[in-house]
DNA sequence: TTGTAAGCGTTATCAT
DNA sequence: ATGATAACGCTTACAA
């Protein structure tokens, strides 16, 4: 049991408080002599701050509040490993919940981040979440947030993502480039503003190209955009439209699951049919065939919010006015075997 | 912001700070009406405790901490899933920190938890964890302490996971069974005690089934066990022991970088090579081959633990003695393709 | 250089 | 049924 208080140090040297709190603290006001005298002992009975009360004095928590989507996610399990190591540089530590695509699940746990009070809150939204009064409340509430990958526009806040819709437009301008003529898009569902991104930058790339948009060819996945919509839509598009040449995916787990059915149905990839993913899993570097797609930088987009949020924290301690950054990071088209 | 304060709404009601605490928190012995009024009026302002006071007041700070080795790993992303669960049931938050497989992590992050004051913690250990003074450190805290997967046996407190040397053992008999007589075992670092009962189990099997040990037949993955491990094992033993018509891997990824080199120098498998993988990652059931496995339950692996966490904060709360449990879930082989 | 005392916002004990 | 008061352990203005 550790549970040494200053009052007992205080009492065993037979000095006050306010001294032994001072000593430690590295105040300059204490003489060496007692300071020394105070620090020694304080090792020797393994004193430690009790956090509880450094709290309620200082009114911050040192802790800062994660909320992602899904856990199980090579992208976000990523984006949780910048976080960890920009909140370890500053000793703060980090409380994560999963919404589980639940604008439900939001709402309740940013309530749950509030009321403990944490420093700052980063949130990666839901698919279902279309309405930001919950997010209003947090910055209601004066505490920092920011908004990454899947954000609101609307929301006045920090951001940090990719340009979805350049990347987007870049993937399929290279899908273009390298000579696919009839290129179809699985699309994630209508809400989060990644997936209209990417269905624009499609779009786009389409269109400059003198490559008429038809509408025909984009298949929308549900919510969970998972390996099952790939799966499903590539064995509905290969009946519907047989005479596609490519599939450009919004997110690399769909590409998966197209690329496990046209396995499965002996469709050559990349010679019938094209497939470019969207993310860069791990999983995608090590499938048969090696699966293009789009490098998003996980691990930085976890720095940079939790970077930007601790700024934030720290300019509002010192009452400075803080200045809301919206962050792009680069994304960049890894070539393998599917295109 | 939202800062009322039990001596807010006294002072509004014109009644003391006790009667208000009361009310709130359904004592009995306040009168329905100020009871109501009490509450009407807490509602309206938006009140919520101020937790920093109330940890110090109950001395509990309704949070656990979690030490992972790493993050982005398909299995403990799905035991921080199972954890996640159960803390929100109790209306518990989770401190999740990653020891980076390195000892000295560990022990900086159990000291954070411990400093933070979590009312128990969660910890599978690192694979270079061979000393154990810190995890006894948590103990004379006198913090509730669950082990989960990997584990120390000699730490007294409560353990789940499976039972590695059993499930080892069936895995590679069903190997002989399907009638492979070569059986190479790739296994983990000398360190975590998985990868010695794996080891154990594999060659358990390999006795009683009358096939005679051949130590130059195991090969020894460092202490990431990745991909890259056994993609190098599989290039050497390819070369040292051509002989071999299956390997058992000490987990998923191992087996899914010796697929990919097979694949690479194509050796039919489970033809020419068998493979078996350990741990069900998703990604091992989208391989081509599909890799056949030994499915090890995350999930409820997480859920168990932190039940068991949670029980035992009960129990010290009420001063009752807590009985330590060891708990082993069970597995199952998952036959697929690859053998 | 050292110490007194107030206060952070609760909860709990004991009077009234 | 209600309230005064102390206490949790710390920080910090203000005295001495």
């Amino acid at each position: 049991m550790n549970n040494t208080t200053l009052k007992q140090i205080a009492s065993q040297l037979g000095i006050s408080i306010t001294t032994v709190s001072k000593s430690l603290k590295g105040y300059s006001d204490v003489s060496e002599k007692t300071k020394k005298t105070v620090i020694d002992l304080a090792k020797q009975l393994n004193y430690t701050p009790n956090s509880f009360a450094v709290n309620l004095r200082t009114k911050e928590s040192k802790t800062i509040g994660l909320i992602i989507p899904t856990l199980v996610h090579d992208f976000f399990s990523n984006v949780i490993q910048g976080i960890l190591e920009e909140a370890e540089k500053r000793d703060y530590l980090v409380i994560i919940l999963q919404s589980n695509e639940k604008l439900e699940f939001e709402k309740k746990q940013i309530d749950l981040l509030l009321n403990k009070r944490v420093d700052g809150i980063l949130i990666s939204l839901s698919n279902e979440t279309g309405e930001f009064e919950h997010l209003k409340t947090i910055l209601s509430h004066n505490t920092p947030l920011v908004l990454f990958d899947k954000i609101a526009k609307l929301v006045n806040c920090s951001k940090v993502t990719i340009n979805d819709r350049k990347a987007a437009y870049d993937a399929v301008s290279y899908l273009i480039k390298k000579g696919y003529k009839k290129i179809a898009h699985f699309r994630g569902a209508y809400l989060p503003q990644n997936s209209i991104d990417r269905f624009l930058g499609y779009k786009k790339a389409l269109e400059d190209n003198n490559i008429p948009y038809d509408s025909s060819l984009v298949y929308v996945c549900d919510n969970n955009m998972d390996f099952e919509n790939g799966y499903e839509n590539a064995k509905k598009i290969v009946n519907e439209h047989p005479e596609i040449d490519a599939i450009f995916a919004v997110t690399d787990l769909v590409a998966i699951g197209i690329i496990k059915y046209l396995n499965e149905v002996e469709i050559a990839i990349p010679q019938q049919i094209a497939v470019l993913g969207f993310s860069n899993w791990f999983m995608s570097s090590v499938m048969s065939p090696k699966l293009s797609t789009i490098d998003q930088p996980g691990f930085e987009i976890g720095k940079k919010s939790a970077s930007i949020l601790f700024d934030e924290i720290n300019l509002k301690k010192n009452n400075s006015p803080v200045i809301f950054q919206s962050i792009e990071l680069g994304t960049s088209i890894i070539e393998r075997q599917s295109t």
